[in-house]
DNA sequence: AAGTGATATTTGCAAATGCATTTAAATCTG
DNA sequence: CAGATTTAAATGCATTTGCAAATATCACTT
């Protein structure tokens, strides 16, 4: 059997850093959170929290493991975030009728009215990341990252 | 003066988790990231040390600076794994001729030998993202992304 | 040219992270 | 249906991270 990795057409030198589109995504999305992170920071919110109201605003009491991969936090760390967030009465926790082992979460109105507060700033980042792009090509742009996560996506959600 | 920040024209709600780019760019590289660092832990490589790495085996001695903004690593970080990376003889930090504050970092033979493994993970990785999807909108995703690299660039780089 | 402020990197340290383990409950298997 | 396996969430703990401060050097000002 052959356990060798198949070497790549390209190297990186002949495609280039800038033609390479994981490093432009990581640049690109290093500077959002790091710009999202430094205003948030002073209403007292992590990435983590930020990221697990901004899903909750749209998906009503998800389990603690649907929430996890929305947000892209380990559980681990989304369990302790979940854990302030409750403490400041943004989020609520709940066993899951069916299944006790799991726990629904749901927003609170404090943490809506929260939410409200952020989404100016993640509004503005995401205008700011787009500026002079035309709609369509914005569009087209959307659509290919929708089959990219549908490439990338292990699980089902 | 008016300190308010304006009203986003759409809600989040409205536009849908799965039509927001930064959402679907950090699901996206969350996963190309951690499925890379599982990849390349066992070669002893963290993520800020993996992409000094791949931007020294394409940029020859950059500033530690310059290398911060293209690894999209905090410098204080950045300065640690280059600790490591030099106790492994895989770059070589040299201070700069014209500012000795300055210093520039090159890689190692030994260095681009390590590379040369990790690349095909990374190269792979890529391949899986972009999966069925043709050339031309490849293309045409990679030059949205370089527009908007311009466009959050905070400094030169 | 001395003094002031800015810049490049490193270091100290508290907080955050993520892996491994634990606990509890569900599901599968013979 | 008892025992083994899997799954969900939380916790322990060592490592990593990133802000703030320190250090060293440079650039600018008068």
């Amino acid at each position: 059997m052959n356990d060798e990795i198949p070497t790549p057409a390209q190297r990186l030198g002949e495609i280039g850093l800038t033609n390479f589109a994981p490093y432009l995504m990581n640049r690109i999305m290093g500077r959002y959170n790091a710009s999202l992170r430094a205003d948030l920071s002073e209403m007292g919110l992590t990435t983590p929290k930020m990221r697990a109201l901004a899903v909750l605003s749209v998906i009503d009491g998800p389990l603690i493991r649907e929430l996890a991969v929305y947000t892209v936090t380990d559980p681990s760390t989304l369990s302790r975030a979940l854990d302030q967030l409750q403490a400041d009465g943004l989020v609520r926790r709940e066993t899951d009728a069916a299944d006790s082992r799991a726990t629904r979460v749901f927003i609170t109105d404090p943490g809506r009215a929260l939410f409200e507060e952020m989404w100016p700033h993640m509004a503005m980042a995401q205008a700011r990341m787009f500026r002079g792009i035309p709609e369509e090509e914005r569009r087209a742009f959307v659509g290919t990252l929708q089959k990219m996560l549908a490439n990338i996506r292990k699980h089902e959600i």
